[in-house]
DNA sequence: GTCATTTAATTCAACCACTGAACAAATAGC
DNA sequence: GCTATTTGTTCAGTGGTTGAATTAAATGAC
């Protein structure tokens, strides 16, 4: 039995129940050690992580003499800091043991990267193109290439791959079918069935990468929150062709029932303004969305290469291009009336402009505020932020390897067991 | 040292470490038997607990006779069922060990109850008053007077109250602070400290009873969660004067970074349209709130009490008065607009209507569901449940008190301890 | 240069909670 | 009455944490 292509969508299969096993004690602190180092600034010594866990010295030397072992802590070569005693030997993420694969498919390129378990990029290719005309198949075959690409620079540095995610600009269900992605004008798309056929993702090292499939947008903003500053809980919006938006709670995705938050595109900002081609009308892509800013600010028979238009629009806003600068103040105040809904629903403290907004956040930010304070009851007292996104144009496909890792830094007992 | 009146506000005061020492492993699986137990439609058997936790049968036994010995279960006297075999023990929550003490605010009520652990309300007072005219001071006076006739009755049920929770119509602080309750007209009311003073809730049995200040919708939604059909993840709009809302996540209330999620009535409807008194334009309480509704139907100056308020338009509905009837279209419409946005960013499944809105449901449901299939992106995958309320006006202190008992659930290694 | 001081990490017996198997209890069916 | 069947308990065994004692490695005072 050779399953070579374990694929999923965007909900895991199902918690388990939750039973506390013996075992699960060990399991449990693993995690807990394990994710205090990913999160400390400087590495932490054994007993540094002892004080703040709560748990013994003894148990955190025995725990971390598991996740050595495992190739998932490496000891800091360097001692970190010396004051008076015997000096603490620094624990670090290990850059050699498990990485992630990360692919995206969008509407101009194709991209994968490769995270290793510290956050490092390792990897990084980006094939620009047009994928509207191309059929899904062709897509997926020639994101296939890039994987193999991927696979073999991991390989080459040492890495091992512990599992591959993709985003894709659209919805996406628990088997991995891309249901719809309006902008890639993809509808049912099997992509685990046409991706089985490649050899580049199914010879593998050893064991079977799974592939999740996600959405572009969730992956994006997992992306923001694992590249640091970012709090506990904020709405990244990607404003791409379309407008997708990823919600992270308390330090979690927020996927929703069926996996398909984040549709913030299509949230009315004018119940009653022109038909929007889902079927509603007066969404926030019909004012916000990229063809909408370049048809406002008369650009709109420019036909530049979509992942251009961003490009060009920072470039005449910073000119003080007054069409540009017009356009932008109006998408700003759709994007800030549908944020002060956002924020009146979920009292969230931080909003991330991602995408196609990021070089665009000088200009989007004073309309957004201006919306917030009018029409957030608790502005008064709860400030909110509005930041550019600190990953480029590359967040969803980084977020999508960075999910891969996070994986394993959150349940390190799977990696070990795997051993 | 007699703190008599620990009080907090929404936050709790910062989630343990999440260290896994070696009891938590017990701690764990009280509560996930417990839980178990609480779930169950009928009393389990150990049996049946340990087949579908994962346990041991052994570890099951001894978990539950802990649980017993702590009041917190009872084995069922009835034997359940028999087949063949050895019959079973049933297991269930025990209806005479802790209780919550619930309490509410509101424009023209007051209202305290007590429910034990079994979810059974075991005591209900509701106080009819208009309390906007009266003082902050006097009305937790009042309220404090209720309180103690609830202690007092759950006592001589032999009930032991394990902590209260009071539900406000507006927005706390995590000190329990009333930062702003506009429908009542409150504006920082330091509630712990007015209720300080008050002998019949510092008096407590054994033990100090913290109280919980939240906000009122919130806790009508977890009453609705306890209440037994809601799913995992669902909207809760409460139809008081104001309006408001508790957004349920995968069976736990979200409470935003401030506590203070769930401002449904100020999300915009029309971004132009008539200036609100939050100093927005076009919220949803401009459209669906009380008054609008009272004001389209033409029952302006009725001057109903606000109770009344709901009934009458229901007993009008059902006799088909043409402006009522328009006037709940027109009010179901904008909340319909106002649910799509929740839905296509949370992609939640179910919307529960609450408060005065649950016995108009018949004619608020269709143009609400009409709104949500026009502008959800996915409602032809993803069909979106409308339901009345299963509790009435009862539901945010029933669900207030309802929060404590559920607490000991969660974690009953707290109480248990402290015997 | 030596030694007390200080902090880091490991070792080891004790203990707690879960495991698994054997056993006792209680019923239905024959 | 006997067997089959299922429930619940007892008990030795084991994994993992605990806490104290011990070893390790540096600084600073004299």
């Amino acid at each position: 039995m050779t399953v070579v292509w374990q694929c999923q969508g965007v909900k895991p299969p199902a918690a388990p129940a939750g039973a506390v096993r013996q075992g699960s004690l060990r399991e449990l602190n693993l995690a807990l050690v394990l994710g205090r180092i990913a999160a400390a600034r400087r590495p932490p010594s054994r007993a540094a992580l002892a004080a703040e866990t709560g748990l013994t010295r003894a148990t955190v030397s025995a725990v971390v003499e598991d996740l050595v072992a495992g190739r998932l802590v490496t000891e800091a070569d360097p001692t970190p800091r010396a004051g008076a005693g015997r000096p603490a030997r620094g624990l670090m993420l290990a850059g050699d043991g498990p990485a992630g694969l990360g692919l995206e498919i969008n509407v101009d390129y194709l991209a994968a990267c490769v995270v290793d378990l510290a956050g490092q990029v390792r990897h990084h290719t980006v094939h620009r193109a047009d994928q509207r005309p191309v059929s899904p198949a062709d897509a997926l075959g020639r994101l296939a290439e890039l994987a193999g690409q991927a696979r073999a620079d991991a390989d080459a540095q040492g890495l091992t791959l512990a599992g591959a995610a993709l985003g894709v600009p659209g919805l996406v269900d628990d088997a991995g079918r891309v249901r719809l992605a309006p902008n890639l004008g993809w509808r049912d798309v099997p992509v685990p069935e046409l991706l089985a056929d490649h050899p580049p993702l199914t010879e593998t090292v050893d064991g079977v990468p799974p592939l999740v499939v996600d959405n572009e947008a969730n992956l994006a903003a997992l992306g923001e929150l694992h590249a640091g500053a970012a709090p506990g809980s904020f709405l990244h919006i990607s404003g791409e062709v379309g407008i997708g938006a990823g919600i992270v709670l308390d330090g979690a995705l927020f996927r929703g029932t069926r996996g398909w938050s984040g549709e913030i595109g299509h949230i009315p900002v004018r119940p009653d303004g022109p038909p929007c081609r889902c079927g509603g009308r007066g969404c926030l892509e019909l004012y916000a969305g990229q063809e909408a800013i370049l048809s406002a600010a008369g650009l709109a028979g420019a036909d530049l290469p979509a992942d251009r238009a961003s490009t060009r629009l920072t470039q005449l806003a910073a000119a003080e291009h007054p069409a540009v600068l017009r356009a932008l103040a109006e998408a700003g105040t759709a994007i800030g009336v549908t944020v002060a809904s956002v924020v009146n629903l979920l009292d969230l403290d931080t909003v991330v402009l991602g995408g196609g907004y990021a070089p665009l956040t000088g200009w989007l930010r004073p309309p957004v505020l201006a919306e917030i304070e009018r029409r957030v009851l608790t502005a008064a007292w709860s400030p909110v932020t509005v930041r550019p996104a600190t990953l480029g144009a590359t967040a969803a496909a980084v977020g999508a390897a960075g999910s891969v890792v996070r994986r394993i830094i959150a349940r390190p007992g799977g990696w070990l067991a795997r051993l």
